[in-house]
DNA sequence: ATAATAGTGTCTTTCAGACAATATCTT
DNA sequence: AAGATATTGTCTGAAAGACACTATTAT
């Protein structure tokens, strides 16, 4: 394969790396998981987590994805999803590049179980790998590259899936009550849903089930609901 | 850059392409454009079109994909978009390699016109480039690579667009007939749409407006209409 | 006049939005 | 009982689906 490297036909290959936007919800915000860049360039800047492929490591891009975060994080996500693929000559100042980002979804609990520290946005948290940090999507200002952009593509693409779909479950754990899911499509979406409506849109799509369980809460106890399947599903729709 | 091509934290590089999936509506068919492979791996096979991304041409991904169509059928699509990145060790035999796949939309009245004898599923053409053919997406089979999966997504990624976008009047010429729009609505979705209320559903988004002049077609003439946005419009949908 | 195609009106059913009412817990 | 939270019921207006009707051309 060696020399294929610099072939004719070919040309000089771009740098091809993978770029991992990790979005969590601490409390109602959309966070995303950012790590301190250990070397050059853009050295100590906040930047989402990533690596270049090892092709004789992973399988594909996604293995590599899973690799950054086993690496990053210690767990796997419970939603991983190919966002899109950034590249140009001008993205990075090592030259012309080529990054595949992925898009994860974690549960908070889960997040603040692997990593003690990282209780919410601002919050930072020293691990075996580096540094790691929360940041409000909202709130995510510059960052090298063009991981601003990444993270808003990531951003844009869980609120418009969110809408039509079981994602934001994804950022609850296993077993959640329904005013938890009623909030975090609430907080995803950026809208208030009225509770009835919801429930009766949800229950119609039938991807929960009740678990049988309830969960005390100040009031009259929630039923604990888990996920039917355990991959996404998207709401029926018309044109 | 040279000797990083292959530093030793990266390790070696993956083959780096783009593909591009390019879709007409020959009558009521939804086609993919083939060509015929001029070198191996898989020599005189239909496949489709690509190329390697050459970093001192091409700006970035798109404008490799853009290179290729400019090379393949002489015109630039109307309609570009980026659909997903397909990597691995085994998907190609040369080695671990990376493919971003764009997904163009054309009238088929501009690609019979750029490449004669295009006219239909089957019909082969001899261009300066090579050959090229059309193929029914329902009908396909296998394909070298894994430009199968990569067809299938392109085929998904539009269907699904289709019932909430104005993605299918991409496939039409830059004037088109209400009928005209209805039944390429219906082919690609591959469903039957009630003439009134679909009507009613597409003036209500207000993304076409009347050019004022009309169209003979054996009965009553139908009035033009154009899109009122060159980029794609999404439909208003509730959660 | 008839056939063919384009465009509109209307009725019914369904669904979203708002809000009220009820249920079940803790203190 | 009072307060808090969960869950269900009901009313209403808007939209989808089905279908009939009218309009404008060619032959």
């Amino acid at each position: 394969m060696a020399e294929l490297a610099r072939n004719v036909e070919r040309g000089p290959t771009p740098i091809a790396t993978v770029d991992v936007v990790l979005l969590t919800l601490a409390g109602d915000r959309l966070c995303a998981l950012l790590a301190e860049r250990a070397g050059e360039p853009f050295k100590d800047e906040w930047a989402l987590p990533g690596g270049y492929v090892h092709t004789e490591e992973d399988a594909d891009a996604e293995a590599t994805a899973r690799r950054v975060l086993r690496a990053k994080v210690g767990f796997e996500a419970h939603w991983l999803e190919q966002l899109a693929t950034f590249s140009g000559a001008d993205r990075d100042p090592r030259g012309w590049s080529l990054t595949v980002a992925y898009c994860a979804l974690v549960p908070h609990a889960a997040l603040a179980a692997a990593i003690p520290g990282l209780s919410g946005p601002g919050a930072v948290a020293g691990t075996p790998s580096g540094r790691l940090t929360l940041r409000a999507v909202d709130e995510a200002g510059s960052m090298p590259f063009d991981h601003a952009d990444i993270l808003r593509a990531a951003v844009g693409r869980v609120r418009g899936k969110s809408s039509y779909s079981s994602l934001p479950a994804f950022l609850l754990d296993e077993e959640f009550t329904f005013p938890e899911l009623h909030s975090v499509y609430q907080s995803v979406l950026g809208a208030t849903l009225d509770r009835a409506g919801f429930r009766r849109k949800i229950m119609e799509q039938g991807f929960i089930e009740e678990t049988g369980a309830e969960k005390v809460s100040g009031g009259r106890p929630a039923r604990l609901h888990r996920l039917v399947e355990r991959n996404l599903t998207q709401f029926q729709r018309t044109i």
